[in-house]
DNA sequence: ATTGCAATAT
DNA sequence: AATATTGCAA
C-alpha cells in the first residue's frame, strides 16, 4: 500500500542523523598517500608520534600536477589527489623503490589501501543518488556530491556497480517473488541470509525501484553543505603496524526536513570546485574525543588477512 | 572523456 | 568476501 512509502521515509527519517548528527559530519582526511608519505600525525589530535623513521626524507612529492582526469582537485583539502587510475602499481611493487625509470613522478608507486565502505558512507552514496536521481546519478558526480576526502571515481563506480545489480535483484524479487512490499522492511535477505548487508542497512529509496517515473513528489532537498567540524579517527590496518592514521573528511550535504518540493539543480558542469574550507585547520578546539573506535569487524577481518584497508568511518551507530 | 558492465584480480 | 582493475562497447 502506499502508506508503506510513508512509512518507510518515516523509518528512514528517522534513521537520518538527528541534527545533532546531521549537521557535524564530518571528518578530516588527510590524502592517505600523503599520509602515508609523511608519516602523517594528527593535526588535531597531539599524540605522541612514534619516532620511527621508516621512511628516508620523504622528497617533497611533487602532487602529480596534471593528472589527467579525475576530479581535478575537487576536495579542498586535499590539495595532492592520488589519482587511482593511473596507479600502475602492478601488483607486488612493494620491493625496492626503485622508481627510479627515467625520471617521471616518483612516489607514485604507493598503493592505497582499499576503502572499506561502512554503512554510514554507503549512506551517503545512497543518499547522494537519491538527490541526483537515478539518471543523474553517474560516478563522478555522486562522487563530488558526496565530497568524501579521498573517494576516488573509481571507488564510487565499483560501489555504484554493486548497488545496480543489488537494487535490480531486488526489484525482481518485489515485482516476481512474493514478498510483496519489502521496500522498507528489508527485501535483501534475498541475496544472502545471515550476515547483515551492507546494501540492506540503508533503506532504499522506492524511486530506485520504479525506474518507471521520476520521482514525482519527492524531496530531497539540496542543502550544498553545512560545515561543522566534527573529527574522528579513521583507522588503518595494516598487518600489525603502526601506521599513520588516516583521516577522511567529508562534508555533510543536508538531508534536510521533507518541505521541499524543489527540484535538484546539482552542480554545474566540471569546474565547480569550491566548497569552502576552513582556510586554516587550526583550532583551539579540544579534540572532540573521539570514541576511539578501532574499526573492528571490517577492520579486524581485513587486518586478517593482512591487507591494508582504509576505514572511513568508525563505527558511528549503526 | 565518461559511463556501464562483465570478467577478473587481489 | 569485498573492492579494485581491466577491457569494451556506447
Amino acid at each position: 500500500m502506499r502508506e508503506d512509502d510513508s512509512n518507510w521515509f518515516a523509518k528512514w527519517e528517522e534513521e537520518l542523523p538527528s541534527p545533532e548528527e546531521l549537521t557535524p559530519l564530518s571528518q578530516t582526511l588527510i590524502t592517505p598517500d600523503l599520509a602515508i608519505y609523511f608519516d602523517i600525525r594528527n593535526p588535531n589530535s597531539p599524540h605522541h608520534h612514534h619516532h620511527h623513521q621508516q621512511n628516508p626524507p620523504p622528497p617533497p612529492p611533487p602532487p602529480a600536477p596534471s593528472q589527467g582526469q579525475n576530479t581535478p582537485s575537487s576536495q579542498p583539502n586535499s590539495s595532492a589527489e592520488f589519482d587511482s587510475s593511473e596507479l600502475g602499481g602492478t601488483g607486488g611493487g612493494s620491493g625496492g623503490a626503485g622508481a627510479g625509470s627515467g625520471g617521471e613522478e616518483p612516489a607514485r608507486t604507493l598503493k592505497r589501501p582499499r576503502l572499506v565502505w561502512t554503512p554510514q558512507l554507503h549512506k551517503r552514496f545512497v543518499d547522494a543518488v537519491a538527490h541526483l536521481g537515478i539518471k543523474n546519478a553517474v560516478p563522478k558526480t555522486i562522487m563530488q556530491l558526496m565530497s568524501v576526502d579521498g573517494l576516488t571515481r573509481e571507488n564510487v563506480a565499483s560501489h555504484l556497480q554493486k548497488y545496480r545489480l543489488y537494487l535490480k535483484r531486488m526489484q525482481s524479487i518485489s515485482s516476481g517473488g512474493g514478498n510483496g512490499g519489502g521496500v522498507n522492511g528489508n527485501a535483501s535477505m534475498a541475496a544472502a541470509g545471515s550476515e547483515p548487508d551492507l546494501f540492506a542497512s540503508t533503506p532504499v529509496p522506492p524511486h530506485f525501484l520504479h525506474p518507471g517515473r521520476p520521482n514525482s513528489d519527492h524531496f530531497l532537498p539540496f542543502v550544498p553543505m553545512t560545515m561543522q567540524h566534527h573529527h574522528q579517527m579513521a583507522t588503518v590496518v595494516g598487518h600489525h603496524h603502526p601506521h599513520p592514521q588516516l583521516q577522511q573528511q567529508f562534508r555533510d550535504f543536508g538531508t534536510s526536513p521533507p518541505n521541499g518540493q524543489f527540484e535538484h539543480r546539482f552542480l554545474p558542469r566540471q569546474s565547480q570546485q569550491q566548497v569552502q574550507r576552513m582556510g586554516t585547520p587550526v583550532h583551539g578546539n579540544t579534540p572532540v574525543m573521539p570514541s576511539y573506535i578501532e574499526d573492528l569487524e571490517s577492520a579486524t577481518a581485513a587486518s586478517a588477512n593482512g591487507r591494508k584497508v582504509l576505514t572511513l568511518f568508525p563505527t558511528g551507530d549503526d
